[in-house]
DNA sequence: CTGGACATACCGACCGGTCGGTATCTATGC
DNA sequence: GCATAGATACCGACCGGTCGGTATGTCCAG
């Protein structure tokens, strides 16, 4: 039909795909999933809807890969990071607390999760997209795992804790650190509450 | 025009809308609040949509009160709680959790926190939910606080704690448990990051 | 010249919200 | 004790816009 000029490209071919999953991270975590329609993602990212639903066969679909690329982007930045360096396995699980400490000055739509706001959402409703962002966050915990399992050997392994278990107690205070300072409107809570964490490994593992 | 029979009443005068709140904690729970719309509320309270907009000026003006009913509800359910019968401070503090472990064993759409999954889709575009949630989660967090000095005082005043502080973080663990259980789609995860907080409170304040 | 990577136009369902109307209370005057 | 008038509670058809999704066409790399 109309047709004529065509095809105002408005994203290099072959990069639609990226930058709908970027752009996505942040919208998400902006608005939530169920209130960021297929548009605004389209918008954010300079790209039609054909070149959206080309990509990925449902709004949902979307929501996993956002959750996998979250997964991969956040992984790799958390596997560069110098707390990794320190030399006793309890530095470096105190270095993992300091670092999500520094991230927590900025705003909640910079230092929360994707998964962790997109499961809240929409764990009863799409159970796919549920587990997508449970292997996001239960991934990122066991990344944790091995410097606790040593941290815990050399604290004597006190009774009835493992090192999964705190890994996994980790993530929620973490993920509850971005709820409780979203309701505040106030990173500080975040930071305090990270704080707490800090102290109970010292205690635990110390 | 139409008119004719006129006005089949689902719902006897005047319940409509405590019955619309009612309902509301229970839908949001599972949906989300963007998910659910103004027309899910009304079926699931056997309501019309001119009911709704006569007791609520919009969908966000829903949620504020939604916010503000669930303060009541739960208000008033912890109030009557066991826990506060508890000889020495730090009991009633650790009755609470264990009240909340209790709690936990159900479903997260039983056992979350309305206030907790408003406030992670809307805290960025809608300012007065966020601030209704705020209030409900951390209304609630002072119940704990006069214990929370008085366990304190009798451990002997740890530095860098204060009961204030100490009760945000215990919301922050409470609300990232209902994120990481959904995640997990296991309500276990909630109930050992709520064991940890158990720990931590032991340490801190036996 | 084919097949993947888009663009464009479009669809029906559903969205939040409005509006004119009705049913039922309450208050008041007689 | 009863008519009446206003306020409140509610009904449900309707509106413009937006939703997720589709159909079909064009572009371009290999």
């Amino acid at each position: 039909m109309t047709t004529g000029s065509t095809a105002q490209r408005r994203v290099p071919r072959g990069e639609a795909r990226r930058r709908i999953l970027d752009v996505a991270l942040d919208v998400i975590r902006q608005q939530g999933f169920a209130a960021t329609s297929v548009d605004d993602l389209c918008r954010a990212a300079g790209v039609t809807k054909g070149a959206f639903f080309h990509h990925f066969e449902s709004k949902e679909a979307l929501g996993v890969a956002a959750a996998e690329h979250w997964a991969t982007v956040t992984g790799a930045m958390f596997e560069q990071a110098e707390y990794h360096r320190a030399p006793t396995a309890l530095e470096r699980v105190l270095g993992y607390v300091d670092l999500r400490l520094a991230m927590v000055r900025g705003t909640p739509s910079d230092y929360s999760c994707v998964a962790g706001t997109m499961v809240q959402e929409v764990f009863l409703t799409h159970p796919e997209l549920r587990d997508a962002c449970g292997e996001a966050i239960f991934e990122h915990a066991q990344t944790l795992e091995s410097d606790l399992a040593e941290a815990l050997a050399a604290a004597g392994d006190p009774p009835g804790v493992d090192a999964a278990g705190l890994g996994r107690f980790m993530m929620t205070v973490v993920h509850g650190a971005f709820v409780t300072s979203k309701a505040a409107n106030d990173p500080t809570v975040a930071v305090e509450s990270l704080v707490h964490l800090r102290r109970y490994l010292t205690l635990l593992l110390g």
